[in-house]
RNA sequence: GGUCCCGUGGCUUAGCCAGGAUAUAGCAUCGGGCUUCUAACCCGAGGGUCAGGGGUUCAAAUCCCUUCGGGAUCGCCA
């Protein structure tokens, strides 16, 4: 296994760290990143500056000149400009990165880190399709997902499925007084059967004691009850999980909140909550003090009327969770910020292990927020339909002479890529506006110029293999790599496990769409200036042949990894 | 009113947690490039008081305080 990135940061770390030593100094933040101005700087002179009694540029000066530099190592050169200490990669980092590419191929820049990790996201209410703002979270949530698996854990994903709360009784009500239409996708379906019951329980308040009575059946465990909110939320669940497949979204279970109340666990964690002194009575129902862990306000657990909430349940959840694996990972919006800190905060009063939480910030329409209940939302589906129509014609456009089959294809491909990119390269404490014409509009550097760069890649090595000039097996010297585009395009596929690495460790997507973004560059700047094919020697053909091939791996490696098809035409 | 998040060229956005070298890209605009491995591409140009103000520091887009603007949230909804 090769670390290529990572291995040469160790090493400039460790070549810094032993010249300090031998200069006296020690100090424990090294100042290194990347930079425009090498592979890796180091701003530590700055830090030494005072201690050291000198100018940074003088000291930077010294440090390096400090510097003994072991044999067989990843480093080229180490200069300073000012009193900055430049560090560049040498020609062992640029070889050893092809032939590791090669030699791992689809495995490359992963596999570092070990441990369970029980990731939840979505858990949208069953009450209505996916719109736009909850797959922020699924999209969030499965790159995360492919991000830690690449990283080496092991990731079970789950959805929690809401079948209990307010919102379902309101459906299982709806579809006892509306026609259900089965023409429809079932998701859509019931959500317009719960915006109509919702404009009746606006109208006429004195029906919500009917949804009330109902919650306590379903609480109770009356069966009839159980069986319209299940049916209700079948419906729901099975539309929402074909929007989910058809973005490439998959998750390894659905576990509902019924089933914490009907196994007990609901009931014994209210009793350990009660047991640690923190409940009290008010107005008839149960509420925990987490004044301590900075909660001004008391946290409802039970209704007055003995029932649970979202929360008693989640608690049950989370217990049941920990239990399973190392870590737990959850997706959650913004309007989850707070009651995610009093969940984490019970559950360390409890003695339990605490989630670690994503929030990302919501979508909204021009006109507003958006709402379910109101039928206010663009769906996802319709996103997906608009966007793979636009994908169609633009694929038609390109490619008119190829089969009908093809064109579906790609224009699936691209159609989904343009959506997940365009949510997941936003960092996700930015809260959005959904935009038609920004969201049908993938004529810019997004996931089609990342997928596009792949096909270049295939093509370029379909073709040498047709003329009979590609042989994979083939023994390659990297050494020939020696063009500024092919040693750029190379270094930065090295810098593949480090961003696994930095996304996995912060929990955060959006770098990991960047890079690919920047990978593509790399190799399109490659492609544009030199020749592949047609090059004239046949060691060099063949090299560069291999390092288009790497560069197929890489590109395919990220846009997996961000959950985006890779054509090999298109 | 309290708390949290955001505010970077006309638009979208990286960098902010771990302060330092001319602030990152894309879209749009303008100019150039297909008889050459797919031009969903490439090259070049213009465009920025990093929301405003104060502070800390040798050094602030980055840290602290404050004002303004946008979003979220403030028990028996989820």
């Amino acid at each position: 296994m090769f670390f290529l990135f990572i291995e040469f940061k160790k090493q400039v770390t460790e070549a810094l760290n032993n010249a300090l030593k031998s200069l006296g100094y020690e100090v424990d933040d090294l100042g290194l990143e990347p930079s425009q101005h090498a592979d890796i700087a180091s701003k530590v002179a700055f830090r030494l500056a005072a201690q050291a009694k000198c100018n940074p540029k003088e000291l930077a000066d010294k440090i390096v000149a400090a510097i003994k530099l072991p044999e067989s190592i990843l480093i080229g050169d180490i200069k300073t400009v000012g009193p900055y200490i430049n560090i560049n990669a040498g020609r062992n980092y640029v070889d050893n990165t092809v032939k590791a590419i090669l030699e791992e191929k689809e495995n490359f820049g992963g596999n570092f880190c070990e441990g369970k990790i029980l990731l939840e996201h979505t858990s949208a209410n069953p009450n209505g399709p996916l719109h736009v703002g909850h797959i922020r979270n699924s999209i969030i949530g499965d790159t995360l997902v492919r991000i830690l698996k690449k990283a080496g854990y092991e990731v079970e994903t789950q959805y929690y499925v809401n079948d209990m709360g307010r919102q379902i009784a309101i459906v299982s009500w709806a579809l006892s007084l509306f026609e259900f239409d089965t023409s429809k996708k079932p998701d859509h379906a019931i959500a317009d059967v719960y915006i109509k019951a919702n404009v009746i329980l606006n109208e006429e308040p004195d029906k919500v004691a009917e949804i009330d009575k109902r919650m306590q059946l379903v609480e109770s465990g009356d069966e009839e009850t159980i069986q319209s909110f299940d049916k209700a939320v079948e419906f729901a669940v099975t539309g929402i999980k074909q929007t989910l497949l058809r973005m490439n979204v998959s998750h390894d279970s659905f576990p509902h909140e019924s089933g914490f109340i009907r196994n007990g666990a609901v009931s014994r964690i209210v009793e350990e909550i009660k047991a640690t002194g923190r409940t009290s009575d008010d107005n008839g129902a149960l509420v925990v003090d987490l004044e301590d862990y900075g909660f001004e306000k008391t946290l409802v657990i039970q209704r007055s009327d003995g029932t649970s909430l979202y929360t008693t349940r989640d608690l049950a959840y989370h217990e049941w969770k920990g239990e399973r694996a190392d870590r737990m990972i959850d997706v959650l919006g913004a309007d989850h910020k707070l009651i995610s800190g009093q969940l984490k905060a019970t559950l360390n009063a409890i003695g339990k292990k605490e989630p670690e939480i994503v929030i990302f910030e919501f979508v909204s329409l021009p006109e507003g927020s958006m709402s379910t209940r109101r039928g206010k939302f663009i769906s996802a589906d319709d996103l997906l339909d608009q966007i793979e129509e636009r994908a169609y014609a633009e694929v038609d456009k390109r490619r008119p002479e190829m089969e009908d089959d093809f064109k579906k294809e790609v224009a699936s491909m691209v159609g989904i890529g343009a959506v997940r990119y365009d949510i997941v390269k936003v960092s996700p404490e930015k809260s959005t506006v959904f935009d038609w014409k920004e969201a049908l509009d993938f004529e810019k550097q997004g996931a089609p110029f990342i997928q596009y760069s792949h096909a270049r890649a295939c093509n370029i090595l379909k073709k040498a293999e047709e003329e009979g000039k590609w042989n994979p097996a083939e023994e390659i010297d990297p050494s020939l790599l020696t063009e500024d585009t092919e040693v750029d395009l190379i270094k930065k596929m090295a810098a593949f496990d480090s961003i696994i690495d930095v996304c996995a460790r912060d929990l955060k997507p959006h770098t990991i769409a960047i890079y690919a973004r920047e990978l593509a560059d790399a190799f399109n700047q490659f492609y544009r200036f030199v020749p592949v094919v047609s090059a004239e020697e046949d060691d060099i053909r063949a090299s560069r042949l291999a390092l288009v091939n790497c560069a197929r791996i890489v590109l395919a490696n990220a846009l997996d990894t961000l959950g985006i098809g890779a054509p090999e035409s298109m």
